[in-house]
DNA sequence: ACATGTGAACTGCTTCACAGCG
DNA sequence: CGCTGTGAAGCAGTTCACATGT
């Protein structure tokens, strides 16, 4: 199978969520343009991100929902249950702990690090906050697949390389560094601030071009 | 000026955080070797970057760190005060309203709100959690110009439709849904469910190649 | 008739390679 | 000489348009 875009990879998502709603409303199928319309991009480019991966749907009709919500749980690997890690028990580990879509989705939190001796120990719901150093010695009965790294910045590095030692090949990267680690893992960033700040400058930008043009027209 | 690729602005907010470090930490001049390994990049793209919007570099010596951390910012738009909303008080709204990086780095939280009557009137740190009906009274004088919203998501569209008739120009996104609104609204997504779901993809995908085999097995 | 599946064209981001200048 | 700045080349992702199949 060739090599497929990070895009491509996101918008199935999108689909998928999409077509999870459809199928609890009871619909049978649903066109590359529907799919298009709730997803933000266009019919071909539906068509072409499932022409990947098969041939789902009937000529002149349509994707039938149930099967292809199927064939993507499929495709993303989401019909098994993944084990989770939380490093770092500050706001958004906290949050990201307690989410219960996570698991719904099946993404099973299994443990909680965190280095703060004031924080090792706390309870939240069903995990009990564990000391960091004892990292390497638990992962041995853990089996992590995953972890999510909310850790500050300067110990970010640091702490994705122990992981990554101990076995860990994905890390969803709160942290606002780049992470340098070996190919074969994976790391997908998510930086808030990155966020807020692209915003800041289409922002600027868009007054820099339209200087003066203050037309707030209202609701769509 | 010309228009500006999505992930150029990433990696100028990158830069600059190294920037900001660097000149903290004495540094006078960076190469653009420097900055792209610290941004996981290539020289040749940190120099094209950096060429849209001008000439901040000394040829054969490098880019003086102050100078260019400041024209980043400016570029960037980071030089103002920029006045955030939140719009949802659950775990996520609640660990970005309580998180000082933003207002270190510009953004200003003005206000937080929620639909929840059993949130409203519950205060965090310096801010009232106030009632979503209210919305549109409060704009006219809080004056927001980017909103975060962390609702659920049935509801991200109609608060965003809410948000945008109101003059709110730009949404950072946590909803797990694409949102439809005009044109001239910039609209950033984070979605945490899309990106565990890219890991599990890619974690997928390479234990398939490695198994060398068809017949996915079933989970563990 | 209608909507998929897909090669081909297109667009635009990235990489290359070197001229230009300190 | 070293490193920037930048046209040109290369490549990847998107869009087009139509043949294909029901």
């Amino acid at each position: 199978m060739k090599r497929i875009a990070d895009s491509t990879v996101r918008r199935l998502s999108v689909y998928l969520r999409f077509l999870e709603d459809s199928v609890n409303r009871g619909v049978r199928t649903i066109s590359s343009e529907e799919l298009a319309r709730r997803g933000g991009t266009t019919s071909a480019q539906v068509r072409k991100d499932l022409s990947f991966f098969g041939s789902f749907g009937k000529r002149g009709l349509g994707y039938p929902a149930v099967e292809l919500t199927a064939a993507l749980r499929d495709i993303l690997g989401l019909d098994r249950e993944w084990r989770v890690l939380i490093i770092g028990a500050g706001k958004i580990g906290t949050a990201l702990a307690q989410y219960h879509g996570f698991r719904q989705r099946g993404f099973h939190v299994v443990a909680v690090y965190d280095a703060d001796p004031l924080k090792v120990g706390t309870e939240w719901e069903e995990h009990t906050v564990r000391d960091i150093s004892r990292l390497e010695s638990d992962l041995a009965s853990e089996h992590p697949d995953i972890a999510v790294l909310t850790v500050p910045g300067d110990e970010a590095q640091r702490v994705a390389e122990r992981l990554v030692g101990a076995g860990v090949r994905a890390i969803l990267n709160f942290a606002p560094v780049q992470l340098h680690l070996p190919a074969q893992v994976t790391v997908r960033n998510v930086n808030m601030a990155m966020e807020l700040e692209g915003l800041s400058y289409a922002l600027t930008n868009r007054e820099r071009e339209t200087n003066g043009s203050n037309g707030v027209d209202g609701a769509a």
